[in-house]
DNA sequence: CATATGTTAATTGTATGCAATATTAGAAAT
DNA sequence: ATTTCTAATATTGCATACAATTAACATATG
């Protein structure tokens, strides 16, 4: 199946520039160059980052350009709180319905956790965190909140993967892990909802705390504006 | 400020246009119709229907053209239940969080309600019943979360509006709101959870139970493309 | 020296043309 | 009459050209 359109294709490929860090937030991500880059013309690139703009994953101010969303603090720790609450759902869902594929395949990417983090692999234990979370949003058995739930992850990942080079943090959120899938697997859907939300908030207090370099108080974000610039 | 795109104007004209009933599940979005429509080049319609494909509102299909999507009823069903999740969560920050203006503005969008409601005025509800859920949404005090069900609510407005005919829906529907009100004011986060999932989840039962044609089997869903197609 | 202003350069927005692919209509065969 | 294959038609995807707007820079002025 070679039926697949160019746009969607650089869609993605610039997604992924983006997650792998390649392009970090407030770079400015000029048409020209990405079409020079691709070797296509900016028709494409334009068609993809207007996508990537009503995804929320890039900026794309009119007449000025996409750039990658440099979001406050407030605003990062409101989109940690929503993936908080969102993957709380599902792993209430999940609670409720764990078939034994959905068990099998949580089991499956714990372990692997579970050996990159007694290794100290923190580049490893992002790839396995992310399949586990996945493995949880579609033990929910609801497609698209497990949709939901995977995009919201995909935009938060280069914040996420900061607060993951920690290696105690690694050993903690393991066994947090552990935590969440005794909850599920004994259908005690309140816990694990719970055990859920403190897992993923944890992350973003973290996380704003981190950038706003002072802990407790995250109605200050007048230095928002001020990081990545292009290289 | 006369410095939006056309484009811009385009994906809010489509949408609303969606959002009305002027497009119906499963009708064509072929370019040059629209184009010839709105006066305009195919480029910047284009550029809306990308945009509003990345939001889940149309189907963009590579080299198939456009069309509003026809969602089956497994996939309407998980819909309204994300839609619960995430109105569940709003209520619960809600609870939590409440300020006076918040509190002010709930009321107001709620007397409203009550208003069209006695005088059975279903399209009227619909509209106010709109800003009571999105007084809801901000009272959470999380514009990213506000953000995503403003979004969701929009996409599922097609629905909700033929769920709303029925005069006596529309009185339970308020007195519904009456009793969520009452549990984010006395800051009791789970009865207002569980209210609000109720609430919204009452109406996608009902709803796919509707296209279904039968109630309690929300798994058969073969009947599902059949729906509207362009005149 | 800082600020304001006018001009130039760079970048985005839209239109148009052509190529590639999908859809449809029609003919032929069963 | 129904099905299958082929050819015509229509529609989407991409490239290019031009227009509109913003950003950058130099120059003048207080």
């Amino acid at each position: 199946m070679y039926t697949m359109s160019q746009a969607f294709r650089l869609k993605q490929s610039i997604e992924d520039a983006v997650i792998a860090g390649e392009f970090l937030p407030g770079d400015r991500l000029d048409e020209a160059s990405l079409a020079e880059r691709f070797g296509v013309s900016r028709t494409p690139i334009r068609e993809a980052l207007l996508q990537l703009g009503a995804e929320g994953f890039i900026d794309v101010r009119p007449r000025r350009g996409a750039i990658v969303s440099v979001p406050t603090p407030t605003r990062l720790f409101e989109m940690f709180e929503t993936m908080a609450e969102i993957e709380s759902a599902c792993g209430r869902l999940a609670a409720r319905r764990l078939t034994p594929d959905n068990d099998a395949a949580m089991e499956t990417a714990h372990r692997a956790c579970e050996i990159a983090a007694r290794e100290g692999d923190s580049e490893q234990y992002y790839a396995d965190n992310r399949n586990f979370h996945e493995a949880i949003y579609r033990a929910s058995r609801n497609s698209f909140l497990a949709d939901q739930a995977f995009a919201l992850h995909k935009r938060l990942s280069a914040y996420r993967r900061i607060q993951l080079r920690a290696r105690n943090r690694l050993l903690q959120s393991l066994q947090e892990h552990a935590g969440i899938l005794e909850a599920i697997r004994a259908g005690d859907d309140q816990l694990a909802a719970t055990r859920l939300h403190d897992h993923v908030l944890v992350q973003g207090e973290r996380f704003s705390d981190m950038v706003l370099g002072l802990a407790g108080d995250r109605r200050s974000d007048a230095a928002a504006s001020k990081s990545g610039t292009a290289k």
